[in-house]
DNA sequence: AATTCGCCCTGTCGGC
DNA sequence: TGCCGACAGGGCGAAT
């Protein structure tokens, strides 16, 4: 699920594409696209010039000289950035037999249903096996105003922590703090990746309402959203399943997160089991041990932490 | 008004 | 081996 990290990896990765003329357009699905039928879109994209390409929260924005797509990568969606006369990349394509393989053939790639031909003879590539994404058209460049952007929070790196808090924070909010976090109303870009990691790394227990939130733990929570997310930034995002980076190529951070895909698994801290539930209707990953709950179970915790530790003499 | 729920969609996986 | 249900979940609109 590409979240704020990867899609700014994608950003980045596209780079080259900036300056170019789009040549001709394709769209296979219609229903991904809002704004415009896939038949106008085709029109309307020919000889446009891609002039910048920016990210708002999940979404991915390409200014063209008139007018603007925005794009949603839903959970599975693919931009790939594919060189001139470059053939389908057998690395998207998981159902390949042994024979298309030794022949060096493949099925056209059902699930890509958007490409975008340049005039450097490369192409970019919308590909998304589970179609959650979208492709929005916008007439001219008012794209902020558009109500799905309009809607969203504040960038999560840009902010500043104390002004926010006093402007931005819920405080009497009785939702559980990772519903907070997943709410892209109130920080554009945290999906159920970093949701998870920022949890971990500032100790809080999923399920933690956020009116119980102490004014040190929602410094700590805001915090801790920069620094996973910058770190997956640092890795080139999150690949679990379906991401890529435009080269095709798989990012870094899976084996460095924490908490998140590893339920069952030893927290990487303290080696307690980490535990799965569901929280705001999704999966949640945790530790008892560093996101101990509120109430009945943390004074058990908490006295078993306060013991007195025996020295040790080695 | 705030919060939760149901739905969209398809590849993968575990159980039988 | 094959069938089938469960699961993954971002965001939107409906329900509570």
């Amino acid at each position: 699920m590409p979240e704020l990290p990867e899609v700014e990896t994608i950003r980045r990765g596209l780079k080259a594409v900036q300056g170019r003329r789009i040549e001709s357009a394709e769209f296979g699905l219609p229903r991904l696209i809002l704004g415009s039928t896939a038949g106008e879109l085709t029109r309307k994209l020919q000889g446009r010039r891609i002039e910048a390409i920016l990210r708002r929260g999940k979404y991915l924005v390409l200014e063209l000289d008139t007018d603007t797509l925005v794009v949603h990568l839903g959970m599975t969606g693919q931009l790939t950035h594919a060189p001139a006369n470059a053939k389908e990349d057998v690395r998207f394509i998981r159902t390949v037999t042994g024979l298309q393989k030794a022949l060096g053939v493949h099925p056209v790639d059902k699930h890509t249903h958007a490409v975008l031909h340049l005039d450097d003879g490369s192409r970019v590539q919308f590909r998304d096996p589970r179609t959650f994404g979208k492709i929005i058209f916008i007439k001219g460049h008012a794209w902020e105003k558009n109500p799905r952007i309009q809607i969203l929070g504040e960038e999560p790196l840009d902010l500043k922590i104390e002004p926010f808090l006093k402007k931005n924070f819920p405080a009497r909010s009785r939702r559980p703090v990772k519903a907070l976090l997943l709410d892209q109303s109130f920080l554009a870009g945290v999906g159920n990746i970093y949701a998870d990691e920022a949890l971990f790394a500032s100790g809080l227990h999923p399920k933690t309402l956020v009116t119980l939130l102490q004014p040190a733990e929602r410094i700590r929570l805001l915090t801790a959203v920069k620094t996973v997310l910058r770190k997956g930034i640092r890795y080139q995002g999150t690949t679990f399943s379906d991401y890529r980076k435009p080269d095709g190529s798989n990012g870094d951070n899976f084996e460095r997160l924490m908490v998140y895909g590893r339920g069952g698994k030893p927290c990487r801290s303290c080696g307690t089991t980490l535990q799965k539930i569901i929280v705001a209707q999704r999966g949640t990953v945790f530790c008892l041990q560093c996101q101990p709950p509120r109430g009945g179970k943390k004074r058990a915790i908490l006295k078993t932490v306060d013991k007195p530790r025996r020295p040790s003499h080695n």
